[in-house]
DNA sequence: GCCAACGTTGGC
DNA sequence: GCCAACGTTGGC
């Protein structure tokens, strides 16, 4: 079983939104990157770990965690001309984009800020891409030891 | 709001 | 296939 950081803007789905969902779960759709998208597409399973992380905001950092509750799919929004992330080269029959749907499992007691995970770079989370420096990826592994010593964190 | 860093696009 | 221009991300 793996283990994931999902990053979202409060603003736009925070994890409240992802607690409101309850069991029923998001389908998290949008992803337009390739590196995220395969591994959305080939990597991730049901019941692997997801820490959700919420960025361009006050306090960034991971606030919860959830799991993933689907096997990956084609991700729709890519086929409609109305949506927001509608890419005209998708094809359905060949489909660019995926997806997978995370559901809440709990808030953590407090928020692992960013600032928090970078008093680390030099130690347990020296390898993590979300503390490098212009780190772009909405999705990214986490290892199990780091997923293990960020929890304790908590 | 600024701006550095990055991925993508498209001209050549 | 290179690479400059561009749009976006996201911390600060």
């Amino acid at each position: 079983m793996a283990y994931w950081l999902f990053k979202s803007e409060p603003d736009a789905f925070s994890i409240d939104d992802l607690a409101a969902r309850a069991a029923a779960g998001e389908p998290w759709d949008g992803v337009r990157n390739y590196q995220a998208r395969n591994m959305l597409r080939d990597q991730m399973r049901i019941g692997d770990s997801v820490f959700f992380y919420h960025s361009n905001c006050r306090v960034p950092g991971v606030v919860g965690l959830a799991e993933v509750s689907s096997p990956a799919y084609p991700d729709a929004t890519a086929f409609d001309p109305a949506a927001h992330y509608f890419d005209p080269k998708s094809d359905p029959e060949n489909p660019r984009w995926y997806l997978v749907e995370i559901r809440y499992l709990r808030h953590l007691t407090r928020t692992i800020a960013l600032t928090e995970l970078k008093d680390h770079a030099d130690g347990p989370l020296a390898d993590m891409p979300l503390i490098r420096r212009g780190n772009r990826l909405s999705v990214m592994p986490v290892t199990a030891q780091q997923w293990a010593f960020i929890l304790g964190l908590e």
